[in-house]
RNA sequence: CUGGCCAAGCUAA
């Protein structure tokens, strides 16, 4: 039993559902853990309806099942989902209640992730790693730091936290502080300090970080180059991406959106072409990635690219608000306000992606510009009416 | 042999 559960544990780590369930099959007695290794592998190849059926079907539930089932659902922001299972236990443990506590924080629900922190009898460092990671994600970084300073025992995740709470404020003295405190740092420490600096606008500081850390990974490396282009400095982001390629270090869907950044700021229409080819050749589940298709708009949009920018959109596999709202103002920046009202309207008719405010600002510049009054107009209306957006 | 926390990223102005 012990050996076939290690062999489902491999099969979920690589994401192999499939292979996994046809030993589960096979294997003649089974316990919890093998239940537990088995939904893990449906989980991991993003199966969740399957995951979930093993869940419903399973005979001795234990704690990590639950928890399991759970986490599951926070990650993939079903707070409703994960709320459920949680409320149907008796004994929630602190593993459970922990992952609920990063759930609210992930769904911006922190009066109810506190609660659940300061309901909980029994904590571990984890959890309160968790209600720091909560706070500061939700900008309340003091609250994260007065956490923070209450932990018994802080281990290297919280320092790390902390960092990064205090990075994404744009606080280097404090992230600095928290730094110099680390008995030990690993690779997440560096890159954390390191975007301090980047997010600070100290370019200088953050590159003499990432040329004397240990490991950079290739996090690390886009943490690098993102500091670079969103600094102005976007041909040394380009150059340090050759870099990284060079180096062979894998670029992630991060590295790409950074790279496409860095192209449509120096309207490098070439080498963003360049890049969609790589990325559609040679990462190809990149390639439909939500994100880096709409970095290849932008970036074809900012070059005035607009059938190409369309191509991409079309092409895409699962289109998001932001997606929609990529291409309407590109078609809205260059003057093509009816093209914009017209992918407004599929929108709608779409209906896989609900407008937010930004959609009607790039709708009412559209409007504006082409001198369309009377849908302005009517558009404005429809904001509020149809979609409760106040209009501000 | 199974479950929870930490670093980088896209759209309007």
């Amino acid at each position: 039993t012990v050996s076939g559960n290690v062999l489902i544990s491999a099969y979920a780590q690589v994401g192999h559902a499939q292979d996994a369930r046809t030993f589960f099959n096979e294997m003649l007695d089974r316990n919890a853990s093998t239940w537990n290794n088995m939904i893990n592998a449906y989980v991991q190849s993003g199966e969740l309806e399957h995951a979930r059926a093993l869940f419903d079907v399973m005979p001795q539930r234990d704690q990590g099942t639950w928890s399991l089932m759970i986490h599951a659902y926070t990650r993939r922001k079903l707070l409703e989902q994960a709320e459920q299972l949680f409320l149907q236990l008796e004994e929630p443990d602190v593993m459970s209640k922990t992952c609920m506590i990063v759930g609210y924080g992930l769904a911006g629900r922190i009066s109810d992730a506190y609660n659940m922190f300061t309901g909980m009898v029994e904590r571990d460092t984890v959890s309160y790693n968790a209600m720091v990671q909560a706070f500061a994600e939700n900008n309340h970084t003091d609250s994260a730091r007065q956490i923070f300073d209450s932990i018994p025992r802080p281990n290297l995740s919280s320092f790390n936290a902390m960092i990064a709470a205090y990075a994404q404020q744009g606080n280097v003295q404090q992230a600095k502080e928290i730094f110099d405190q680390t008995k030990s740092r690993n690779v997440v420490t560096w890159t954390a300090m390191m975007n301090a600096y980047g997010q600070a606008g100290q370019v200088e500081e953050a590159k003499r970080i990432f040329d004397t850390m240990p490991e950079p990974n290739t996090v690390s490396w886009t943490t690098m180059i993102t500091a670079y282009a969103q600094n102005g400095m976007s041909k040394e982001a380009l150059q340090l991406f050759r870099c990284m390629d060079l180096a062979g270090v894998e670029a992630t869907r991060v590295t790409y959106v950074s790279v496409l950044y860095a192209c449509s700021d120096l309207t490098e229409l070439q080498l963003g072409r360049l890049v969609h080819r790589d990325v559609k050749n040679l990462h190809r589940r990149l390639y439909f990635e939500n994100v880096v298709g709409n970095s290849l708009m932008q970036m074809y949009g900012r070059c005035g690219k607009l059938v190409e920018a369309r191509t991409v959109f079309d092409e895409m596999v699962d289109r998001s608000t932001p997606s929609w709202n990529t291409m309407i103002s590109a078609y809205s920046k260059a003057g093509h306000g009816t093209e914009a009202l017209r992918l407004f309207e599929l929108m709608a008719v779409d209906g896989g992606s609900r407008p937010d405010c930004i959609t009607f600002m790039s709708i009412l510049f559209a409007c504006s510009h082409a001198g369309l009054v009377e849908v302005t107009r009517s558009q404005f209306r429809s904001m509020s009416m149809d979609y409760q957006l106040e209009p501000w």
